[in-house]
DNA sequence: GTATGTGAAGTAATTCACAGCT
DNA sequence: AGCTGTGAATTACTTCACATAC
């Protein structure tokens, strides 16, 4: 597929998030909505809403607003999450096995088919229905089993050699969990999710609020006493 | 602290990773860097990282570079990750229970003291040290201990109701895994991370490659048969 | 000579505002 | 009347290129 116009990264990293409410919107039976309303669920502007929309294509009618159902299933198909995904995980540490019992991946069509660790007490075992095995494996199974993407999931000093061993045994495309910069080869595509790097911007917001509270205040950015009506507080236990 | 000029909320962006280059470096024992090394080193041009720098003043010796240690004290400082912060967990499961023997959070200062949830039998019992308490006592907990950041990881029909409890307890930054929008007051700052999400900007490049390959191409961006050097194998196998 | 810090230029992202369709 | 799709305007971010300092 190629797309109408230049595709802003920037939009393509919201559509997860559209994707994400207009399925909701499709389960409470939602059959129609405008880019104000689904600005005002997502947390963008409807103006932002459809300047991403028209980078692939036009899927609202005028007058109107966008057909939940229709434009969910455009999405899909736009990130190419129409479908089942395999995944290769690797390092079955604390971080790696909680990726693989999390339930999130599988329900937005990612599955976790090969577990590889290094821990020779783990090789073998059976987690969530996937045998760990042992990383000298990986090539030949990601080959065989034609998986593109894959989770890095170990220790920031030899993130690196997974990266390149999961490049040679033909990966794609590469989720690094590790707190390190890894290198990939064009042709591969690559995004960090290093966990602790957002504790550590909400730590230079508490740090420098009363700056940066003072600049947006400045800029009017910050509601003065504003009454917001979803700040009503809920009842507190509920089954999850 | 107030900073010189306004601060690029990208710059801000960069920060943990400069901050993690500096500690490797100083590990090494490398005293002085130019932004040109430092710039290899993350992934990011010198000019980039000089005009990150001058938000927030003047660290470099011109005709020198940067002296490691003060720069890494400086950036720390502007992070407030010269300190250790205490976290509030809210959620006991896959993801949270993983979150909290994650020991890349204490590694960079951030030390999960209080963890909730609602499965009554989970409380009481202690995991990684820390006892696990009923929701129910989280306001008062938080309050007690003058917790300000919290993470959820509660499934995402219950977050917003967390993130409420949340604020109503006092604290002042949340980190988010839920994949469900939240939304929280003005001086509350909030950070979403949402694990899927990435995995479906990955699904975008594997569904579209050849069309963004050739976008690429265009603007010359891909380099054509161009040798890497940081491209070669390793061995294989070592303890993690 | 060398490398910083920074205006200026260039590029990308967001918001505005409205023509045009239903 | 209501709402999309989109050029134009604005704002944010990145790169360039060089004066300045060591």
């Amino acid at each position: 597929m190629s797309w109408k116009k230049r595709v802003a990264e920037a939009a393509v990293a919201r559509l997860p998030t559209y994707s994400r409410a207009l399925d909701e919107l499709d389960r409470k039976g939602v059959e129609i909505i405008s880019s104000d309303e689904l600005g005002e669920k997502v947390g963008y502007s409807a103006a932002q809403i459809r300047k991403d929309l028209s980078c692939f294509g036009e899927f609202g009618k005028v007058g109107t607003g966008y057909y939940v159902k229709d434009l969910k299933e455009a999405i899909s198909q736009i990130l190419g999450i129409d479908r089942a995904w395999n995944v290769a995980l690797v390092g079955a540490g604390n971080l790696g096995s909680a990726l693989l019992a999390y339930p999130g991946f599988r329900e937005r069509g990612f599955r976790i088919v090969a577990v590889f660790d290094n821990d020779l007490r783990k090789i073998g075992k059976k987690w969530e229905n996937v045998i760990l095995q042992d990383i000298s494996e990986m090539p030949e199974k990601i080959k065989e089993q034609g998986i593109q993407i894959g989770i890095i999931a170990v220790p920031a000093k030899v993130a690196q050699q997974i990266a390149d061993m999961l490049v040679l045994s033909g990966i794609r495309a590469i989720l690094n969990f590790a707190p390190a910069r890894i290198v990939v080869p064009d042709g591969v595509e690559l995004r960090a999710a290093d966990l602790s790097r957002e504790l550590e911007r909400l730590s230079y917001f508490l740090t420098n609020e009363a700056a940066i509270r003072t600049e947006a205040l400045q800029k009017g950015k910050v509601a003065g006493g504003e009454e917001d009506k979803t700040r009503e507080s809920h009842h507190y236990r509920q089954d999850w």
